[in-house]
DNA sequence: CTCCATGCAAACTTTTTGCAGCACC
DNA sequence: GGTGCTGCAAAAAGTTTGCATGGAG
């Protein structure tokens, strides 16, 4: 049992939990990572390594931005932590300009044009509060193409 | 109508929707404009920035990448052609590392975690083709946070 | 002819990396 | 005490911007 337990705890169970994924994942626990965790459990606002690294330069003024990166980095790959939305690396552009979804391969990176929005919508929209009005969904499919199958990629 | 009209179309039909989209937009139909459209409609892979630069250099060697740049760019803002994913600046994290998706406010940014990912599970399946293998989903919607209200944001 | 778009270069932002010293295990 | 982690600095990658020239309308 990891630190994907269960849905919602409260802080402390959840840093235990952390110390235990950490050191089941071989990662020592410096001050410096444990205050990153907290900041990020702390936020509700998914903050990008330079908000983390501000916030946590209040308890620890010494740390380098670059200790947030790898930081964040090892937390990300070790699935502790996560991230919003692809990491892509440079902007992807296309000429279709209407509403529809993709499909990256995780073998060979292709992205593929998929259109599951219309049979979402109204599913997608009961998934937010009423209070919040909805205007566009966008699908990120992952997996594999019919090149790469289920296992022709290194993963 | 704009080139938004039609789901399908030959190469030289769209080149001629997307002179009247310039027209429309005020934008002037130079040389690097309309071929780096017309290599960005060829293109099947969704390339980058770089890549469309690459591609373009073949019929006009002198483009500078700087022009693919600025050129997407209003293209863009045009809605003539589209980006993958969302063109965020930089990355964001969160402590929750399992798959769920994002509401995010076109008004004041606000990053909010969704589950909408089981209702859909099923339909996002059957949206590839049977070949394909889908290991994971992220929908991200887009829209106004009851703060911001529907004409809250402008936009 | 006017003004937008281009090309060049340089700046800027975000993220990564090399290296020496320090801290965790 | 050994090894990974940190901090510093510098570099890398992606993207944007200022300015003078050139081409579209």
């Amino acid at each position: 049992m990891n630190i994907n337990g269960a849905a919602v705890w409260d802080m402390d169970d959840r840093m235990d939990a952390f110390v235990t994924a950490c050191k089941q994942n071989g990662l020592r626990l410096t001050h410096q990572r444990l205050e990153i965790y907290r900041e990020l459990m702390a936020a509700k606002d998914h903050p990008s390594a330079e908000m983390v690294y501000t916030r946590v330069r209040m308890r620890i003024p010494t740390i380098s931005l670059d200790t947030v990166y790898r930081t964040l980095g090892s937390l990300e790959e070790c699935n502790i932590i996560g991230r919003v939305g692809a990491s892509t690396s440079s902007a992807r552009f296309e000429s279709n300009p209407l509403p529809h979804d993709h499909f990256i391969c995780d073998g060979c990176g292709e992205i593929r044009d998929v259109f599951a929005s219309e049979l979402n919508r109204e599913a997608l929209a009961r998934a937010v509060p009423e209070e919040y009005v909805v205007r566009s969904s966008h699908v990120e499919l992952r997996g594999f193409c019919p090149a790469c199958g289920q296992g022709g990629g290194r993963d």
